[in-house]
DNA sequence: CCAATTTGCCGATACGTTTCGGTTTAATTT
DNA sequence: AAATTAAACCGAAACGTATCGGCAAATTGG
């Protein structure tokens, strides 16, 4: 018989020799051995995990059985493929071990559980490339969208990232450049630095130093410009060497509240603006022997949980980090879901925690 | 003509229907697209993608033009699927507001990152649901293995979880029941927890309370058995009322502290079996406005970045966190390619870190 | 009692990949 | 020059699910 006639049964003759390929044996089970040891349909076995459509309580109860005793769990990768919805969201911040990040990945976790989505979490440990990893993995696998906290800016962010248009709501930090987002949410950093600093100038400092994030982008700039608004509104020049860029970790608090600290005139108060940085001064100030308040005053960003073990307890401007996760989640679940989110309010309050650690500077 | 004579035609009929329905305009760009940009065949350009078989220089420059252009993001559902394989590992830890964790969760995720492996991370916040919640989550997106930390006991852990055949390794605690597992790393938490002990028993101390985390399950109970037994070495007899059991958070940490302190006889020493419930206890202290070390000593287990920013700079045992992960990520991934694992050592070294919280009892 | 509807189920297709075999053209050998 | 081999590419399944139209049986309406 020459060949290539009857391409049907060639097709058949062809499916039997792949389907002969022994199977691995740890196979998960599918739904198609679930229909045949209940005696049904895929399509039924579908429509009663979905409970929706047709399916009588004998099936249903039946298939339940099957379900059980098989141990079926479904495949996500099938499902997400075919529905074209993974029903789950990413949010990628820039460092665990910062409780506040924890806090708004908490947040956000609960609201999207609550809204029967599922998160993944990155942690770019404010580099970039980290950063640039996660998104494509998070991408590639199909996420409905993204809650960023994008790592301080390295230079000049190079090679774009292009996420097509998947949404992605922008939390704690800006946008760098004239990125494309669906939302964002923090806090008036600028009225929040103001306020803080005008706290410290109530209590008669005129000499404050500041240790600001990489200010090249979003907050840090922020908070900078409404601790230099504070000093303006009290007729204070500001001292340009009094002005310092960390990276918010511990490591530049702790060098940049050296340098401060062993200058020649030294601040009779410092302002960090996050809380790594703030522990790190502390440190910087514990090492010198200086006491804290008395000789000098020290107030962070972001409270945490261990801020009151500490001694002084710190006297902090708390963000709502929690709320700002759920917010974030919220704005970005219900763009995808196409509801117009209601218009909520992108900025949040924060509060100033007057603990311990400022006091009035003392005369000499 | 008649109904349903022809087949073909009619599915022919069909998918035509079904493709004329209009497609959503945020639909990612697949490889087909791809394959019609750069005139190829979809095949060819899969074995581009995955630079491997025959394809010639200028297909593949093609290729690479069309991909750029398109903005093509392969689609790691579909990819998973017909590979039967995700190359991603989940790690699910008890609390990731605890910095053990988030040390444990980096080692795992830098090892998996240079095995190829991606990691999805689980927070299970000591919740017994939380976890499963996790879990079946996790092997619904068929993730090829698992490092967990499971939650602390809770009463009886009903419903026992199946993973089908999913490859576990357990970090830090042990598993539970007998539970089937491809390993297991961790310390050794009674000869840690020994040492400990004889350290305070060597710094004089007689009267030591002990706050564990829950004692029905993994960790604490060697732990506490290590105290236990350094207590018998040094002939002493064990007084129950000097065992707490905490849920390894601050909050019990403090209440159980407060309990042994404002107890008739009061320890002149704490040994508490984590870090939360070390800063717990360290409150509660500072509360009660005891000198610590001179009035009590205190012993934590676990280090964490800001143990020496406290007052007084704690002492504790610490343990590779890092490690830990790495080395579950290892075993894991070891197993999940086959390779039989290495013969490492699933228990790592603890080090006792003396700092300034613990110091001979007063005399009176 | 027949027509119309509803109920309960099934078959086939598509989601976006990878892979396996096959096919065509070019290169190499005999 | 014919035969073999290699290079470069393509077509068709299949991975596990959801959905849509179809169809038989059961139920309802007139």
């Amino acid at each position: 018989m020459p060949t290539g006639h009857n391409p049907q049964a060639e097709n058949r003759a062809r499916r039997a020799r792949l389907k002969s390929k022994p199977r691995p044996v740890n196979r998960h089970v599918t739904i198609r051995e679930v229909a045949k040891a209940a005696g049904a349909s895929v399509s039924t076995i579908s429509a009663a995990l979905n409970n929706s459509d047709y399916v009588s309580a004998r099936m249903r109860s039946r298939i339940d059985q099957a379900v059980k005793t098989l141990r079926y769990s479904p495949n996500d990768l099938a499902r997400s493929l075919r529905l074209q919805k993974t029903h789950s969201i990413a949010v990628v911040v820039p460092d665990l071990s910062n409780n506040f990040y924890i806090e708004l990945v908490r947040g956000a976790k609960d609201y999207s559980t609550s809204a029967n989505y599922t998160v993944l979490i990155g942690d770019s440990r404010e580099s970039w490339e980290e950063e640039r990893n996660y998104l494509v993995s998070f991408d590639r696998r199909r996420v409905d969208g993204i809650v960023r906290v994008p790592p301080i800016n390295p230079g000049a962010e190079k090679g774009r990232l292009f996420l097509g248009n998947l949404p992605v709501v922008y939390a704690d930090r800006h946008p760098l450049d004239r990125d494309s987002y669906v939302g964002r949410v923090g806090v008036d950093n600028t009225r929040a630095a103001e306020n803080a600093t005008g706290y410290l100038l109530s209590l008669g400092h005129r000499h404050i130093g500041i240790i600001t994030g990489d200010a090249s982008g979003g907050t840090s700039v922020e908070r900078l410009q409404g601790f230099l608004s504070a000093l303006r509104g009290a007729k204070i020049r500001p001292d340009r060497s009094m002005i310092h860029n960390g990276h918010n970790d511990m490591e530049s608090g702790h060098f940049h509240a050296m340098r401060l600290l062993t200058s020649a005139k030294r601040p009779t108060a410092i302002f960090c603006t996050n809380n790594m940085m703030a522990m790190g001064a502390l440190a910087a100030i514990q090492e010198i022997g200086l006491a804290c308040p008395e000789e000098i005053s020290l107030l962070g960003f972001d409270d945490f949980y261990w801020a009151t073990l500490l001694r002084p307890r710190l006297t902090v401007v708390r963000q709502p980090a929690r709320e700002i996760g759920m917010i974030a989640a919220r704005i970005l679940i219900d763009h995808i879901e196409g509801r117009l989110s209601v218009p909520t309010p992108a900025l949040l309050n924060t509060q100033l925690i007057v603990r311990d650690s400022c006091c009035p500077p003392k005369k000499n």
